[in-house]
DNA sequence: ATGGCCGGCGCAGCCGGA
């Protein structure tokens, strides 16, 4: 089982890319963050003639996310609980056969909370504990799960090209995180860490030559629950997708299980 | 040497991203 996550940043603008990856990589499920689109306009056709289901719960011009599968779902859930007033659409999860039983296969896309002096900061943090809540539900209903997606969180300074430039930003605050390792904390296995001791990013931002300078980060994240640490065989980052003509400013991360 | 972008919306330029 190939379980691949993607920040597509823009569905309609990645009509060439997503599908020329989907076909080379072959994944089994994968979910996509900001797809910036509403759900009766997300392009499902060209993902179902792949063999994809297609479960989207978007959002018109930002955010939006999604969940495209090979192998059939059950119980699509849309939105992260804890907050009725959160119009946001970042989250969206559904059951999912691996071998002999159902795994929760989680799309998340977390808040980025820059500028830290606006209401922003908070947003994310808040979210960030509805995140941790999420995940502790779970563990209690021994209901095993992978959080996929984009975490907006570089965990450590091997993360970053350049750990001082980014220093106060949000996606290093320690708020931000003293959150994540508060998730990870409960339990939950990093696939990327679990695997390699090397500086690998997910992500190159589109200005000042960041790509060519290979100034990148690392902050698209699969996150395992206990039961399925045992099962993980690979975690690879699709490095060359960044490369590609018009691509996404993040590229896929995937992982394989055993059955 | 410095600074450098992109997508959506909607048709100009602004907002949001990281």
């Amino acid at each position: 089982m190939k379980i691949a996550t993607w920040n597509i940043n823009g569905i309609k603008a990645r009509l060439a890319v997503a599908p020329a990856w989907l076909k080379e990589a072959e994944p089994d499920i994968a979910v996509f963050q900001e797809i910036k689109s509403i759900d009766e306009n997300f392009p499902r056709e060209v993902f179902e003639e792949l063999g994809y289901e297609v479960h989207t719960h978007g959002q018109k011009g930002f955010n939006g996310v999604a969940i495209l599968s090979k192998v059939p779902l059950e119980d699509v859930e849309r939105g992260l609980p804890g907050d009725p007033s959160d119009e946001q659409a970042r989250f969206i999860s559904a059951l999912a056969p691996l071998g002999d039983r159902m795994i929760r296969i989680a799309c998340l896309y977390l808040p980025n909370g820059n500028p830290v002096d606006t209401e922003k900061f908070p947003y994310k943090l808040a979210w960030m504990e509805r995140l941790i809540d999420w995940a502790k539900e779970k563990l209690e209903t021994e209901e095993d799960f992978i959080l996929a997606g984009d975490y907006n969180v570089i965990a450590q300074p091997i993360d970053c090209y350049d750990p001082a430039v980014w220093e106060g930003d949000a996606l290093c605050r320690p708020e931000s995180r003293d959150a994540f390792y508060r998730l990870c904390n409960l339990g939950l296995t990093d696939a990327l860490r679990a695997t390699s001791d090397e500086q690998v990013f997910t992500f190159w931002d589109y200005q000042a030559g960041a790509w060519p300078k290979n100034n990148g980060i690392r902050i698209d994240h699969l996150m395992m629950s206990p039961g399925i640490t045992d099962s993980l065989l690979e975690c690879q980052v699709d490095k060359h997708v960044r490369a590609w003509e018009k691509p996404s400013d993040h590229v896929p991360i995937w992982i394989k299980l055993k059955s």
